[in-house]
DNA sequence: TTTAATTGATATCAATATAGTATCAGTTAG
DNA sequence: CTAACTGATACTATATTGATATCAATTAAA
């Protein structure tokens, strides 16, 4: 069970860095090249962003793409959504319909709880957030590179 | 996002099938017909919970598959494990190796909190408790169905 | 004004995962 | 003996995921 794929990933992973150089462009290709992401793959996901009015372009040289909302608006929830389409589960049946199975129905009720859970979750996690983390995290990361040899998990 | 595949969602409904006969053999071609499944798919998953020790069978005429463990300790994340693989974020890195990208590092680290969670709920959810929730409903139904036209939803 | 660095748009492909089917051998109750 | 079963396994189809390729349009700058 996978929770995120790689267009989620990359596409989050590239909010971050279009989050840390907010107010300047950043192209593609140094995205992937810095992230490590196949670049036509990521370009694609940039313009689905683009439609989603997450980020904004500028073409020709020294074009790319940069910042358009709050980085604390931006939720993996929704990333989530327009990369890997709402979490559901099973096929969706129409509501107030009868069920035809009734342990379907049960299980189904069940999950959909579970499934609100982890929408919650994912809706405080945003590209703010994140971000703060990572230059937290830097710093810590200093720290124990000078104390410790034990680094964190990859 | 799918939370569970057509082989976990039949796997449960198999089984909550199994709860409910407890003591007796039931037929794979039973389950499918009730449950309106894919008989030769569903035999395959049923073979699968034989070799994870979940249910037994018996050969032959009047045979079928029973349920072998107490429905209570049947829990949906280990079904989800064993027909969806355990929940992961991307790609696993091994321990204690030093992050290649810090951004990564970040995500994960959000991604397996949130993981945990989802997992603890899911190792709550047995087959007793669908079991019973399944008898609680069913009464549920008849009461509603006389006093009102509004049924569960699908 | 030409050129190189860029995005826009789109087509295609490969790999993997999911869902489902088919077949045949072995077991067993009646 | 036979029909109703499971065991085992091979196969197919479809969908999803991940990735590549191509060409036109735009733009900063030499």
């Amino acid at each position: 069970m996978k929770v995120l794929t790689k267009k989620t990933d990359y596409a989050i992973r590239a909010l971050l860095m279009l989050g840390a150089k907010r107010g300047s462009y950043l192209s593609a290709k140094a995205i992937a090249v810095e992230q490590q992401m196949p670049y036509q793959f990521l370009r694609g996901l940039l313009q689905e962003m683009i439609r989603h009015n997450l980020i904004v372009s500028k073409e020709g040289v020294k074009g790319g793409f940069m910042l358009e909302r709050d980085p604390d608006e931006i939720r993996v929830r929704q990333l989530i959504e327009i990369f890997q389409g709402a979490v559901q589960v099973s096929e969706c049946v129409f509501r107030k319909q009868i069920c035809a199975n009734r342990s379907r129905c049960v299980l189904r009720h069940e999950i959909m709880r579970i499934e609100e859970v982890v929408n919650s979750e994912f809706e405080q996690v945003t590209i703010g957030k994140l971000l703060r983390k990572l230059n937290a995290g830097s710093n810590m990361m200093s720290a124990l590179k000078k104390e410790d040899k034990t680094l964190q998990e990859g």
